[in-house]
DNA sequence: AGTATAAGTGAACGAACGTTCACCTGTCAA
DNA sequence: TTGACAGGTGAACGTTCGTTCACTTATACT
């Protein structure tokens, strides 16, 4: 399935953000002619691994940035043999929803620790000033930030860690939401 | 910073994969007059909104993809102001650093809860036969596959998980290293 | 009002692109 | 040996791209 061909592709492409023309391709793949190169993007286009614009112009097959799904862990991998019939996922369109409202933090301290998120965990927060009833948020209250659980209840609203060390916090004036967890990013 | 001009350039880069011709801005800007896009890509470049090839070819800045890094967390936001001297990632550069041998596995049950690890987490693994001790492996032992705490000491190999609960791994015959824990990735 | 400066129009042009054609190998089967 | 076919070469062609030129319209400042 995944050739020399593709993997030159698919690296020139990370590398220069667009997919070389037919001249690139000739000294990427070490052809005299075009038309080598003409017949063999058939060929790739033929097998779905790269494909044409409604105007004709080559762009990279959907999988090119992305990373197979192979399973589940404790079931173990499908054979390890041939990862065939799987998905695959960009990280990006996997974990952002608005691009423009998405950004990142590094979680500092451990009062969510309870909800398995450390410090050193990198967070995807999605702006937005509401939040329902336990749902994770990035919140301003009384001038200070900080990630709880976001609880509401007869219309009292306020802030909960996921430590037991820890006590909730109950604004004193104001309780603004700057955004939503999406998404825990740890990396080893 | 971020204009009207590089949103629609940036959502057409993710719809489309390229970048637009001159044409397609024309129809994109609502513009009616190619020299129109001309003069404004001149400009774009010089705000280092987009940039040019070594071939004269238009390219996405490389930022276009990427995420803000704001701070850290209990630290607040950075005056949530604004948002200007900061980095940006992609998350696929800041995950992926081998892609061929990276796979996404989704975790199943609880052995590693005291690393942080909770079932439905998605894991990004590397494939590679061998690690060192301490670090977290996808492994195969006596036929099965699972994620544990690769463990070394005088000569003895052995897999512990992250859950009192569980006892540690010692192999009857095989232990086989699959692949290294590189990043857990918990969606909300 | 007058005049710079910026921003848009419309037509033209050379260059480079993707494609096609004709031809030249090798290789494998009949 | 012959024929068929896949794979590569080299040259040619029409299209479309990015760019340029000359001109017009809007905005702002004196």
């Amino acid at each position: 399935m995944k050739n020399e061909y593709q993997s030159k592709l698919e690296s020139f492409f990370s590398g220069n953000r667009r997919m070389p023309t037919y001249s690139e391709m000739m000294k990427l793949f070490d052809f005299k002619s075009k038309n080598a190169v003409f017949k063999l993007v058939k060929k790739l286009i033929d097998a779905n691994l790269v494909a044409k614009d409604h105007l004709g112009r080559l762009v990279p097959a959907k999988s090119f940035g992305e990373v197979p799904i192979l399973g589940f862990v404790t079931a173990g991998l499908p054979a390890s043999a041939e990862e065939e019939l799987l998905n695959t996922v960009s990280l990006d369109d996997m974990l952002i929803g608005k691009k423009d409202l998405t950004y990142m933090l590094e979680v500092e301290g451990d009062s969510m620790i309870e909800a398995h998120i450390e410090k050193g965990d990198m967070i995807l927060v999605e702006k937005c000033n509401k939040a329902r009833d336990g749902e994770i948020v990035i919140a301003e209250v009384d001038g200070e930030y900080t990630m709880k659980y976001f609880k509401e209840k007869n219309d009292k609203v306020w802030l909960e860690p996921a430590n037991k060390n820890y006590k909730p916090i109950y604004p004193r004036q104001s309780l603004n939401v700057i955004g939503k967890l999406k998404a825990v990013i740890r990396k080893y």
